[in-house]
DNA sequence: CCCCTATTTTGAACAATGTTCACAAATTGC
DNA sequence: GCAATTTGTGAACATTGTTCAAAATAGGGG
């Protein structure tokens, strides 16, 4: 029974693996069920003994690159100076720096988290939803140290919009739609919306 | 000709409604080619006479959303009190909200311009590239009579960024998977994100 | 070691997709 | 009015994710 339990897990974790390798390839689009299985060396209705469906899959790889950035924003909110007036600015501006780095490292794996849908409108399960909310902790640790008089519910608010509005720039630096901003002038918005998020915050 | 050439673009128009429709009651990912096609009252091959394939389709939806789009911010950005100090700002927050609301009473249609990707990694024909980019002008003009100073390159970077920064707000705050956020309290945040970036750009 | 049962794995079949193309219909030009 | 060209048609095709009856395997007593 352990045997069989173990053989499932590992070839779970190999379905996860080709489906990593395919979205890190080719885009959340480019994920096919028929190459996966040949990859993780089951048959294609095996995929369905390992995981619910495609979208759990795709969940499940997100959820990987989910623990990746939360461990890279950590790095990024933890390091810089000591205690200093302005040192959770500073920390905000690594943190949203350290997120733009990771898009662009991880473009593909980064763009899944969220240009996946759900087939035919089933909701997002719960625990997704709680790891992408995780992310907001980030933002809020360094928003609280900048202005301690905040109530707590007026702080998340506050997390979630600057975090939105740093994701969106990456987004739209991102994209190559339009004319390509270099890496080095992005980095540099982001780090002057930060400021002026963090300067303007500190006068009202 | 004139005859058949009138014909074929009222069908035209007629498809063009249908997946408009279409998109409108079930996002993007709900376009079906064939559905489209009795909607419109022609054959399912007569698509391809029309338009190129459906991802022409649906940039085509999308032009006519981003026509009502650019109209509703040139009437946000036109408003508002004469000349005065702060009139420059007054004027962006007014497009930004004008953009968050346009995003939620057209939820799918303006979701479709940001969720639709070209099959197979074909580029985005440059029209719809266009299209996109004259939105930044409704952020420029009055970012430019905020800081007349700046030269144009920095001000096209700056009105992107800010652009973008609203954009993001809006994203994840018309997405329901988390806690919903009521559409007061998202448009006050909205508020504050422009007028501390104003504010901050003032003292820079 | 073998046999019977229960579980797991398999891949052919299915439904739904966008797209194509040989043919039919209609329009046009003279 | 007839032939030539253009336009419209929908059955057929290639690709999807998903299902399920059957085959293969595993488990456990004797």
């Amino acid at each position: 029974m352990s045997k069989s339990e173990d053989r499932r897990q590992s070839q779970r974790v190999a379905l996860i693996d080709a489906a990593e390798a395919a979205i890190l390839r080719r885009g959340v689009a480019g994920l096919r069920a028929r190459e996966i299985a040949a990859e993780a060396g089951c048959a294609l209705g095996a995929i369905y003994n390992l995981v619910a469906d495609m979208d759990e899959l795709t969940l499940l790889v997100g959820s990987r690159t989910l623990a990746r950035l939360d461990a890279a924003l950590s790095g990024a909110g933890a390091a810089g100076p000591p205690d200093s007036p302005d040192a959770p600015a500073a920390r905000l501006v690594a943190v949203a720096i350290a997120y733009c780095r990771f898009a662009r490292d991880n473009l593909n794996l980064w763009r899944a988290l969220f240009e996946h849908r759900m087939t035919e409108a089933r909701p997002v399960p719960a625990w997704a939803i709680d790891e992408h909310m995780r992310l907001f902790a980030h933002v809020a640790a360094p928003l609280r140290a900048l202005a301690p008089s905040l109530d707590p519910v007026e702080l998340a608010l506050l997390a979630r919009t600057l975090f939105a509005a740093v994701h969106g720039v990456v987004l739209l630096g991102v994209e190559q739609k339009t004319v390509a901003v270099p890496q080095e002038a992005l980095e540099q918005k982001i780090g002057q919306l930060v400021r002026l998020f963090c300067l303007g915050l500190r006068q009202s």
